[in-house]
DNA sequence: CAGGAACATGAGACAAGCCTCAACTTCGTC
DNA sequence: GACGAAGTTGAGGCTTGTCTCATGTTCCTG
C-alpha cells in the first residue's frame, strides 16, 4: 500500500521472484508450491513473503504481462479488415497462450486476478472483446445470438482440452478450436436452449468460488 | 485378486464405503480426502485401506455404475430413429452427468479407471459411440470429417465450462453444448486445421499422465 | 564510516492428508 | 461355545506445503 520506493536489493529480489514465478506457473500452474519459486529465484521463502504477502499478490504481478498481451491481441484483432479473421486471430492467440502456459490456462479457467489494476486491465480487455464480437456480428459472420459471455465458453472449454492433450498431441487444440469456430458461424446457427450468462454471472463464474 | 467371499461385516463395510465414496466424489471430486469417505461410511481409515488398498480401487468400484450408465445411454441413443437426435441425446446425458457429479467430471476429464473390467466396460462404450458417430455421418447430419476422438473434445471442453459455471448458472452448460452441436453439424462445416487424435493418442490423453 | 532502518534468512510451528501396524474385536465353523 | 482366521481400529510416523519470527545482514543517509 505504501508507495515508498523499495531498496535496491529488495527491488532486485522482487524482479527475480516475478521472473521465477512466471516460469514455475507456466510449468506447473498457479497452485505451484511457493518454495519452488523462491528456490528458483535464488531467494529464501521468507523474502518471498516479504515481497508478496499473499499468494494472489504474486500471481497478479507475474501474470500482468499475460493480461497485457491479451489486450494487445484484442487490439490487433480489431485492426483486421475482415471481422471474422479478427475474431479468429484473437481466439487463436488466447488458445495458443493457454496451450503454452499452464498458469494462463488456470487464469482463463476461473482464477481471477484480484488487484485493482489487474481488474481494471481485465475490464478494458472485456470492452475490446465486446467490440470484436459486435463487429463480427454486424458483418453477419458471427451468429447474432451470442454475446461476449459465450466467448468464455471457448476459453473454459479449450482449457479442458489442452489439459488432456498437451502432453500427447500439442497441436490437437487447433482442431478443437476449428470445431468451436464452426459453431460460432452465423451460417448454420440453430437456436440455443438457454439465455447467455449475465455480466454478473460471468463475473462470478470467473471469480471461481468453487 | 483372491475370490474368497468376504465375511459379512467386511462385505457390509465395503458397501458402505462405496456408497460414501460416491457421495463424496460427487461433491468434491476424485481427489477428495480418504478420511472423509471413511468418516461418512462410519468406518475407520484402516478399514478403508483393508477393503481398497489403493485409491484407484475405490474410484473404480464407486464409479462403475456411472460407466454402466454411460453405456446404457449409448445404447438408448442407438435406438433413436433420428441419428442426430440420438447423438444429441447421448451428449446431453453425458454433459448432464458431468454437471451433476464432480467425480464423473473428473473421470471424463482424463482420470481413467484402471481395473481390467473398468477398461473393458469403457472399451465397449467406445464401440457403441463409434456406431453413434457412424450412423449420424451416414445420415449426412454429422460432419464427415470428425471421428470418435473428436467427441472427447466435447467432454473435455464441457468439463471446463461446468467447473466454471456450476455454482453460478447450473444450466449454462446447455448453451455451451448447443454451440458445440452446431459446430458438429454437417451443414456449415469448414475444413479443420489438423488431423484427429489417433486411437493411441486418445488413450494416452485419457490416461491423463500430467 | 557509523548508525539505524530496511531487508533477508531459514529453522520450526502448524495443518492436511497419506498410509501402516500392533493390539483388539468379530465372525464363522466344528 | 471355543478356537482360529478374518476383520477393525486409530494413534502415530511420514510427506508436502504454508506461514512466522528471532536473528543476522545489507543498504542508504548524513
Amino acid at each position: 500500500m505504501s508507495d515508498r520506493p523499495l531498496r535496491a536489493d529488495a527491488r532486485r529480489n522482487r524482479d527475480r521472484l516475478i521472473e521465477a514465478a512466471r516460469a514455475v506457473y507456466a510449468e506447473r500452474g498457479l497452485d505451484a508450491p511457493l518454495d519452488e519459486i523462491a528456490r528458483r529465484a535464488g531467494v529464501s521463502i521468507g523474502t518471498l513473503y516479504n515481497r508478496f504477502p499473499t499468494r494472489e499478490a504474486l500471481v497478479d504481478a507475474a501474470l500482468a504481462d499475460r493480461i497485457a498481451a491479451t489486450a494487445r491481441f484484442a487490439e490487433h484483432a480489431l485492426a483486421y479488415e475482415d471481422p471474422w479473421a479478427g475474431l479468429t486471430y484473437f481466439l487463436e492467440r488466447i488458445c495458443e497462450m493457454q496451450s503454452a502456459d499452464r498458469g494462463y490456462r488456470d487464469l482463463a479457467g476461473g482464477a481471477v486476478p484480484s488487484s485493482a489494476e489487474a481488474r481494471r486491465a481485465l475490464g478494458d480487455g472485456y470492452r475490446q472483446m465486446e467490440r470484436i464480437v459486435a463487429r463480427a456480428q454486424d458483418a453477419g459472420v458471427l451468429r447474432a445470438d451470442v454475446t461476449l459471455a459465450d466467448l468464455a465458453f471457448v476459453c473454459w472449454g479449450h482449457a479442458g482440452t489442452v489439459a488432456a492433450t498437451a502432453h500427447v498431441a500439442p497441436d490437437a487444440w487447433r482442431r478443437h478450436l476449428g470445431l468451436v469456430l464452426d459453431g460460432l458461424r452465423a451460417e448454420g446457427a440453430h437456436p440455443l436452449p438457454v439465455p447467455p450468462l449475465s455480466a454478473r454471472q460471468l463475473d462470478r463464474a470467473f471469480g471461481g468460488c468453487d
